[in-house]
DNA sequence: TCAATATATATCTGAGTGATATATATTGAG
DNA sequence: CTCAATATATATCACTCAGATATATATTGA
């Protein structure tokens, strides 16, 4: 099995609590979708992996009606498998963001267009950092003994320093783009 | 032919110059790395539907010893569908981001490792730093009179607000696990 | 002279996303 | 009460995309 990085978010996952491939799904989503994303289809081949590799264990608890639950749990070798991945830097690579390829093609379009683009993506930050906000007040209530808490608000203050500086980039990039707008009428208004 | 992200990135690169794959490939680097990668593997297929669907034509230059040159020109229709493009709104999607993800499960190992991550990261946005300010002299003096200039200046900025804000937070986080790592020490220094 | 680099096209494997299929229980609006 | 929506739960498929590799030649510099 390939270094993939799912792998690695599936044993984190697992560190926290013994969970089913539906959980982790649905955990992810909870915790580090600001992130990270899994599938299912990435989820349930990964754990029959994992479990060959004796990386976890699978229970089958059987329930009334609903399909079974298949709950994996880490193992001592999948915990230290776990720690040496986290041990090892992390190499940064470049992510695609579409909305900045359209700015960077901007000039083909009127700067009115572009106005628009840039307002909402002013928008979104800012309903970012209301998001973040909320989060923020709820896990340290919800988790404040536990000692995983500090590293997921380090996490959460990446995603709001972000917000903040890109609020900034807004406002600095409206004007530019309304200054444009008033001398050069190219594409009409 | 789906709405792949990659199409359009051809199709705005070949609206600046008309240019074979291997100058794409070679363009995209040079001019939106930061933000935006291609490979081979999509460029040339696409390529291929490009022409199929009348949205660029193909002209070959025949070269004495090197292979021929595959030259792509945006046609007037390719124009029309780029603008079209361009004028739709981006829908932001998670970016995966595998340093943050370690974090998250930081708590697993000591705080010393996870020190040294965020100080090598603080060393990435360093260097990201300056060489945007490299990119930014560069294409000021090289591209003085292209209507384009405010476009590109822009995603370049937005790159710098990012890479300020998380110099930052880097500075803010390294306190903190310097705090974790003197009182608890379930990990040993 | 020879290695490294640049020019140039093309394909393949594997990672990862998103949609879909299948099946059942619960919950709340009308 | 009924029906739609939502939640629980596992699993697969099609497609996008990245990265490596294959192939072939010209130029540049140690």
């Amino acid at each position: 099995m390939k270094e993939t990085k799912s792998k690695y978010a599936v044993l984190g996952m697992l560190s926290i609590n013994p969970m089913s491939g539906y959980d982790i799904k649905k955990r992810v989503g909870e915790s580090i979708s600001n992130f990270w994303s899994e599938s299912y289809g990435q989820i349930y081949p990964i754990l029959k992996r994992l479990v060959d590799e004796e990386l976890v264990t699978k229970t089958v608890e059987r329930q009334s009606g609903k399909p079974d639950r298949h709950v994996y749990a880490l193992t001592e070798r999948g915990r230290k498998e776990l720690h040496r991945w986290l041990a090892e830097g992390a190499v940064p690579k470049v992510e695609r963001n579409e909305f900045l390829l359209k700015l960077f093609f901007g000039e083909e379009i009127s700067p009115t267009i572009n106005i628009k683009h840039v307002e909402k993506y002013r928008e979104i930050q800012l309903h970012l950092l209301e998001k973040y906000e909320m989060i923020k007040q709820e896990i340290e209530n919800k988790h404040a003994d536990d000692s995983n808490l500090p590293y997921w608000l380090m996490t959460l203050r990446y995603g709001q320093h972000v917000s903040q500086a890109l609020l900034r980039w807004c406002d600095e990039t409206l004007l530019t783009l309304n200054k444009i707008r008033k001398v050069g009428r190219k594409h009409g208004v």
